[in-house]
DNA sequence: TGTACATCAGTGAACGCGCGTTCACTGATGTAC
DNA sequence: TGTACATCAGTGAACGCGCGTTCACTGATGTAC
């Protein structure tokens, strides 16, 4: 044993923390079907009796997981929207943010999307409506929800088309992100013409 | 017993048909995760061994139920494209036929998709892409693949945020075929606009 | 029409497995005095 | 600064569970002659 070598503490601290880091990397590497709370446990380095101290059960901590993932979604939305300068990029920009995550997460992004709609997914909702009102500040209320379901629909099930590889299956990222700028592009055309812009 | 109560005869004769069947219900029932052999059998009435002379595996039978459930999707998208008289219309028709079958079969629907792709899907692809073409002759083979890309994210995107409940949550049914074809013919406007085609 | 026999499609017992969860426990921590 | 003690966050053994899969088997079927 070398003296960097140190003995693993009884109390680790941040058990928590550790088990949401582990399970999430377990959920990409096994999917929903190999996810154990034994295994998290496990991987954090801990009895497989330790996570009932702070998870009432597997899907709790799940519940967890997928939270956090929609907090880091809506970061990657807005980091993105907040590059673009006027309200159609930044629908646009939204958007790749989107992409972006669901690239990055593929079961992380269908847990999210498979449990029971949580108010977790709420700060993903309200900035997508909000930033398709603001793209179209003219337009009805009526407009404006229908246009946000029509942004979200596309967005949504393109990444979801390609992480079930049914669409791109052999092409390059960088192609694959082409096909979804061009999606982009289409969806906000749409969007701002219904709200009365030019095009 | 009456007269009319059958002693359950040795060999069931239409095992692997009861067992899709019974398989197909039972997803609808639990999910994924409460799907299992042992289920399947007991609901077609047989012990839990027979199923392996049908299918080598559980994911064999699985894989059996999706790849129907793309024929029938198929077949859904067809039926209703088919009452329209002209290639928007059948555009639209196709999405209502498409929503339709996930709507009606959830859970169906999210493991069909959720699978490694397989040859099973392509009916729905080409068929899909098929139409778009048809509604947009003259544009170029790429406007034609973007159009296609474009369309089925739209109309995939929608009928599963429905799914996943993000979408009209408490709404009726009825309201919520309305927002999926507001959705539809904002889909269809701008795939024709960008075929050269009049609004 | 009858019979022998190969093949098919069931049965039920048994296997090993890893799981979630519970339990009594104990080591570590931190606070009150 | 020291000590008592309540509380917290671990441990490891044990529970019961249902699962997929395998196995030797047997009842039923259908075909060749």
């Amino acid at each position: 044993m070398t003296e960097t070598t140190r003995k693993a503490p009884y109390h680790h601290r941040n058990l928590r923390e550790a088990l949401v880091t582990a399970g999430r990397t377990l959920l990409e590497e096994r999917g929903l079907r190999g996810f154990t709370l034994r295994e998290c446990a496990r991987r954090a380095g801990v009895s497989h009796a330790a996570p009932a101290h702070h998870f009432t059960s597997l899907d709790d901590l799940l519940a967890e997981i997928a939270a956090r993932g929609f907090v880091e979604l809506a970061a990657m939305m807005a980091a993105e929207a907040r590059r673009a300068t006027d309200p159609a990029s930044r629908l646009i920009g939204q958007g790749v943010g989107y992409m972006a995550f669901g690239a990055a997460n593929p079961m992380l992004f269908r847990l999210m999307f498979s449990q029971e709609r949580s108010e977790a997914s709420k700060v993903v909702r309200e900035a997508h409506f909000a930033t398709v009102a603001a793209a179209i500040p003219d337009a009805s209320p009526e407009i404006k929800a229908r246009m946000s379901d029509f942004a979200w629909a596309t967005v949504h099930g393109f990444i979801g088309l390609v992480l079930e590889s049914q669409i791109g299956g052999a092409e390059s990222a960088k192609a694959l992100k082409t096909r979804g700028l061009a999606i982009l592009s289409a969806m906000t055309e749409t969007v701002m013409r219904a709200g009365g812009g030019a095009a």
